[in-house]
This record gives C-alpha cells, sequence and structure tokens, in this order.
RNA sequence: GCCAAUGUAGCUCAGUCGGUAGAGCAACUGAUUCGUAAUCAGUAGGUCGGCGGUUCGAUUCCGCCCAUUGGCUCCA
C-alpha cells in the first residue's frame, strides 16, 4: 500500500506497486502524456519504473532540465538505432549527452559522409514518427556480455565487463533496438520531435590517442522545433562574430600558409594589440613589477637544465649556428631566473616581480591551430615573482586584486576560477605541496571567491589556480593563471640569503592575467561582435565631408583630434554621405563626424554613433573634451 | 599528431558528367557634388592551394603534399 508524496506535499495512496506513469495518470491525463520520467529522492526512473513502497516521487517532464536531459539521452539512442539500421557493421559505443545536445560514437570500417547523416537524420525521423515504446530490461552480467558479443557489439561487451559488480546491467529496448545504457529514456520514441545531426569528427576510443580512432555524430536535440530554431539562429549570431570573419572585414590581421600558426598583424589589429598591451603595462608597473625583456634565442642547455627539453622537446622550433643548437624560446622563465640571478639576492629584495611581453613560440600540433585561439607564436601578459614562502598568500592575494580589476576593465564580470592541486607525477615533498595548495586555497577564500577543485590536475612543479571568463555567448575560455613553482629556481640556482644568513631557495609564481594577448584580442573581438569600446578601438572617429567645399575643413577637424591623441581616420572620397556613413557603421567605428556647409559655417560638427544615434552638432571642443572622458572611463 | 570536410578574382560564392572559367561587392576610369546605412555607366582582374599521374587535352579523374575548417588527443 505504497503512499506516494509529491513534490507539493500532496500524498497520494495505491493499493499495490503503482508505476510513475500510473501516477502521473492519477494526477491528470495532461500530466500523463506529458511524462518523460520520474525522480524518486534523487534518482532518475523511467516512466516504468514501479514503486512499492513508499516513496517521494516528481514526475519530469520537458519543463524540467532533467526532463530535456532524458530527451537528449534518448535521441542518442534514436541516433544509435538508425545508424544500425542502415549500416549493420557499424558497432555503437558510447552516446551521452553533453551541452545542448549528444553524440554517439561509431566504429565503422568506412567513414560517414555528409550524405550518410542526412539519412541517418531522416530515419531518426521516421523512427521517432513510428512511436516505438521504449523498455527497461534488467539482464545478469554474462548473459549482457554474451548479448552484445553474439551480436559482434564488441565495445558494449568491453563497457560491460569494466562496470563494477555491484552496478545493474539494464538494457534498454525499442523496437528491434538494443542498447545497454543506465537510463532513464523517454516512455516512446515519439517524444523525440525536435533533433538534428549537427557535424561528424573523429574521436578516440575511451579518449586515449593510443586507441583506435571511432567516428563521433554530433547532435543537438530540444524541447520542441522553436527551441531548435532558437539555438541554430543563436549559432548563426555566433558565426557572424567569428574574430577570424570580423579580422577580414575590418582589416585587422591575416593569416597565410607559409607561417601557420602565426599573425600578419595589419594596421588597425596591431593598433587593439598595443592598447591591450600599454593598459597592461602600466598596470603593472603601478603594481610593483619591472618591466624586463630577454633573448629569443637561447642555447639548447638552458631548456635541458630548466627540464623542458627533456618534457617538451618536440614542441620546441629550434635553430643553430657554428656548432651551437639553440631553442626559439617556449616561454619566459628561464630567463627570468637569469636575470635574477645576476648579483646576490636577499632577503629583503622579495619578493621581486619581473615581467615580460616576451615572443614566444611553440610548435603545437597542426590539427590545434585556431585562428587568434590557439597560435604558435604569441606574446604573454607574462611574469614571475620571487619570493618567500611566507610571501605567498600575499602575492596570490594581490593578483587576484589586480586580476579582477583588469577583467573589469575590458568588460568581463563573470569570472570562473579552478584551483588545481598535486598530481601524480610530481616534484616536492607532501609537506611542501600541503603549504602551496593551503596558501592558494586561502587566497581565494580570503577573497571569498568561488572555485571548482580539481584534485590531480596540478602541473609537475606545483599547485596552480586557473581563471577563465565567459563571453556573451556563454562560451568559456581559460586566459589567467597563477601557479606555485618549487622546481625550476632549484633546478636553475636561484638563491637569497634569509634573515639568519641562510641560503634559501625563492619560490617563483608563474602569473598571467589576459594570456595570451593574441588568444585575448579573439575573444574581445568576439565578445564585443567587432564593435570594441571606445578606448579600444583601433579607429575612434571618422571625419568625413558631405562634398568638396568641406574638405579642408574636414582636414582640419582630423588633425585637431589627431594632435589630442585621438585615433581618427577621415573619408574625402566623392561618395554621397549615406555611403559613408553605412561604410564606417560597418566597420564599428565609435563616432562619425559628418560635415557639410552647415557645420562649416558654424564651426561645429555633427556626431552620429555606431549605434545610428545621432548626437546632433557641437563644437569640437565639447566633442573632443567628451570623447577624453569616455576614453578615460574606459566606456562605450 | 589522428579522423573528416574544404581550398575557384581582393572578399563572398557559383560553375565545368574532362575541351584552360562566371556573378555580386571591392578596385580602376568617367560622369555625378549629393545632409545621416549602398548614385550611374564603363574597364580591368584568375598557373581554379602545390607537385606528380592518367589522357590528344585536367580546374574537373587518381595519388602525394601544404593550408584551412570542425572535432579528438595535447597545451610548460
Amino acid at each position: 500500500m505504497p503512499i506516494i508524496t509529491l513534490p507539493d506535499g500532496s500524498k497520494r495512496q495505491f493499493d499495490g506497486p503503482v508505476s510513475v506513469a500510473q501516477v502521473a495518470a492519477d494526477i491528470g491525463a495532461g500530466l500523463a502524456k506529458a511524462a518523460l520520467a520520474g525522480r524518486v529522492g534523487d534518482r532518475l526512473v523511467d516512466t516504468s519504473h514501479l514503486l512499492a513502497h513508499d516513496s517521494e516521487l516528481a514526475i519530469i517532464t520537458e519543463r524540467d532540465e532533467q526532463g530535456l536531459e532524458v530527451i537528449r539521452h534518448s535521441t542518442a539512442h534514436l541516433l544509435a538505432m538508425a545508424v544500425k539500421q542502415l549500416f549493420a557493421e557499424a558497432q555503437v559505443t558510447i552516446g551521452p549527452t553533453i551541452d545542448n545536445g549528444f553524440y554517439y560514437d561509431f566504429s565503422f570500417k568506412r567513414s560517414f559522409s555528409p550524405e550518410d547523416l542526412t539519412a541517418i537524420e531522416e530515419r531518426m525521423t521516421e523512427l521517432a514518427r513510428a512511436d516505438y515504446p521504449v523498455s527497461r530490461e534488467v539482464w545478469s552480467r554474462a548473459e549482457a556480455i554474451a548479448y552484445f558479443e553474439g551480436i559482434g557489439e564488441a565495445y558494449k561487451a568491453e563497457i560491460i565487463r569494466d562496470l563494477p559488480e555491484s552496478e545493474e546491467i539494464s538494457v534498454y529496448r525499442q523496437g528491434d533496438f538494443l542498447d545497454l545504457c543506465r537510463g532513464p529514456h523517454v516512455p516512446t520514441t515519439g517524444k523525440l520531435q525536435a533533433f538534428k545531426l549537427m557535424k561528424l569528427a573523429g574521436a578516440y576510443w575511451r579518449g586515449d590517442s593510443k586507441n583506435e580512432m571511432l567516428q563521433r555524430i554530433y547532435g543537438t536535440a530540444w524541447r520542441n522545433k522553436k527551441e531548435l530554431k532558437d539555438y541554430l539562429t543563436r549559432l548563426e549570431e555566433a558565426e557572424k562574430r567569428d574574430h577570424r570573419k570580423i579580422a577580414k572585414a575590418q582589416d585587422l590581421f591575416h593569416t597565410q600558409e607559409e607561417a601557420p600558426g602565426m599573425v600578419f598583424w595589419h594596421d588597425k589589429g596591431w593598433q587593439i594589440y598595443l592598447t591591450v598591451q600599454q593598459y597592461i603595462r602600466d598596470k603593472l608597473r603601478q603594481h610593483g613589477y619591472q618591466e624586463v625583456h630577454t633573448p629569443q634565442v637561447i642555447d639548447r642547455s638552458l631548456w635541458e637544465k630548466s627540464g623542458h627539453w627533456d618534457k617538451f622537446g618536440d614542441m620546441i622550433f629550434t635553430t643553430h649556428s657554428e656548432n651551437r643548437d639553440y631553442a626559439i624560446k617556449p616561454m619566459n622563465c628561464p630567463a627570468h631566473i637569469q636575470i635574477y640571478n645576476q648579483g646576490i639576492k636577499s632577503y629583503r629584495d622579495l619578493p621581486l616581480r619581473l615581467a615580460e611581453f616576451g615572443s614566444c613560440h611553440r610548435n603545437e600540433p597542426s590539427g590545434t591551430l585556431h585562428g587568434l585561439m590557439r597560435v604558435r607564436n604569441f606574446v604573454q601578459d607574462d611574469a614571475h615573482i620571487f619570493c618567500t614562502e611566507g610571501q605567498i598568500l600575499a602575492e596570490v592575494s594581490d593578483f587576484t586584486d589586480l586580476l579582477f580589476e583588469v577583467y573589469k576593465d575590458f568588460g568581463f564580470t563573470e569570472v570562473l576560477i579552478k584551483l588545481s592541486t598535486r598530481p601524480e607525477q610530481r616534484v616536492g615533498s607532501d609537506e611542501t605541496w600541503d603549504k602551496a595548495e593551503k596558501a592558494l586555497e586561502d587566497a581565494l577564500n580570503s577573497k571569498g571567491l568561488a572555485f571548482e577543485l580539481q584534485p590531480g590536475e596540478g602541473a609537475f612543479y606545483g599547485p596552480k589556480i586557473e581563471f577563465s571568463l565567459k563571453d556573451c555567448l556563454e562560451r568559456v575560455w581559460q586566459l589567467g593563471t597563477i601557479q606555485l613553482d618549487f622546481s625550476m629556481p632549484e633546478r636553475l640556482g636561484a638563491t637569497y640569503i634569509a634573515e639568519d644568513n641562510s641560503k634559501q631557495t625563492p619560490v617563483m609564481l608563474h602569473r598571467a592575467i589576459l594570456g595570451s594577448l593574441e588568444r585575448f584580442i579573439g575573444i574581445l573581438i568576439e565578445h564585443y561582435a567587432g564593435a570594441l569600446p571606445l578606448w579600444l578601438a583601433p579607429t575612434q572617429v571618422v571625419v568625413m565631408n558631405i562634398t568638396d567645399r568641406q574638405a579642408e575643413y574636414a582636414q582640419g577637424l582630423a588633425n585637431l583630434l589627431s594632435r589630442q591623441g585621438i585615433r581618427v581616420e577621415i573619408d574625402l572620397r566623392n561618395e554621397k554621405i549615406g555611403y559613408k556613413i553605412r561604410e564606417h557603421t560597418l566597420a564599428k567605428a565609435p563616432y562619425l563626424l559628418v560635415v557639410g556647409d552647415r557645420e562649416v559655417e558654424q564651426g561645429q560638427v555633427a556626431v552620429r554613433t555606431r549605434d545610428g544615434k545621432d548626437l546632433g552638432s557641437m563644437s569640437p571642443e565639447t566633442f573632443i573634451e567628451d570623447l577624453n572622458r569616455s576614453i578615460a572611463a574606459r566606456a562605450g
């Protein structure tokens, strides 16, 4: 006689074991139809799940986030069913849900083609329309292994073998298709109404590059057609923001075959670069950093001593001269230790903060290159802090303050923080790691910053904090980092004389706020869809005349602005004013100044913004004053 | 690096079931001197990513290479 308690606290009593679907039907016909799954306590179950005892039950419909998860998971199964029907030799492996959808990995001797994808999607639609009931069966381990091996599904059998003994082996059946799965799934395939197969990709079995490469089919799935359409529209919007497209349209930079992964910065792009760099340079100086500059080509022996040659040798670009082998530097830190090592350091010299905009090269695998986001030549806002163990907490704390100040100035407020702790393979004593991890954690806690713990993800030489940003399309990018390093100073012989006259090894903190300037600029471009805030905009003002008569006045105005340090462009072409406005608006110039006979006569300028707002006519002095105020405030 | 797709004019793209290519925008020339998101007309522009093969003939078919794109792995 189970009593079922619903989320609103109401209770219903039944004569005997009752299914989730029956409870839903007891509540109402509408809910019975909408039910996708149930939640008993914390556990998600199918609508067919029987409740024999008193339980707390929530009926999951598409309105619940978990309902959408179930839809996506079931759509992955639908995909597998369609693939098995069309390509019987393909083996199924795994098919989990991901943000906005799902994927399913197959082992198949020939490659799926885009045409196959279309055919698979059509079959999925048919199978959904056929409205097959989806039922759950519990099998014995041996039975399941025998079945999947019998039908040639070696991967599924392997998965079952690796499941812990305690795990119940459940199999889902829809039509003639059976798949191993924990579930839950929608009650019938007809619940799957809005999905689309998105792309094909390769993916290693179990995520290990030593394993076979499987074929992954990505799909998206939603509650209904409208949500699907909205999602596809969002993707289109995101594509319009692609920094590579905007860079072409705005003449910021280009890349070409002869220098893969390296950037040819054009005037306008370089202007952004320099503005960002100068901003950071000033900030660092204000926060007690020294700026240094070190060689780009350094003898291989230094990289052997630092340990990088062993670990990253195949990713270091090299060159040679007169029988000596050199590395094109992949990072700045060993060079900074060389500067540190000049002269004897006292504890009174610490903390010593060395910053460098050093050009680094890393021979990243060709398949990983991606616009400005992953390049082979980059400059970081890199710095290394040499300090005592006792100074770590204060340094980390000061760093996070600086980092948030900088992110805010660039218009980013939502920051995700991750703390990565000691990995299996590491150097240094457990005692040292205890102290280091605690210092990082204390620093975050003292600031009241929430963070996610990533056990075992730290670098071999020390724990680290990573700071990621979300852009306005909710994509996450890791930019800033601060890493404790107890290893390299010792390897490269850095020491200081402590208060007690003993020789000690300093701790080194590797830290960056923006990370690679290249990537950061890529993110800026996408975040602002090319309409960079005034202080960063490569062209801040465009002066344009209506007819040739105002050319001289316009030129004078442009010169005046330019002398004030404003980045100004002038457009004296013999084109209609509407044409010029359209062009410069599309190029996202923040302010457009129009001068016609009227303005010349009154010694004024007509001001228009890139958003199409007409600010009316004003004196050049008023405009410059307002503009300088906005630039200083890093507004708009 | 691995899997797949793509590479045609400055840009965006069409095209050729094998007979050396076309549009729009941009550029150039001329006309127009215009008041807040595209004035009109004309001209010019391409080793069809590179190298090889098949063929009377290859941008098209085949092979290799390079780059790009989307993933996977990696990321000091």
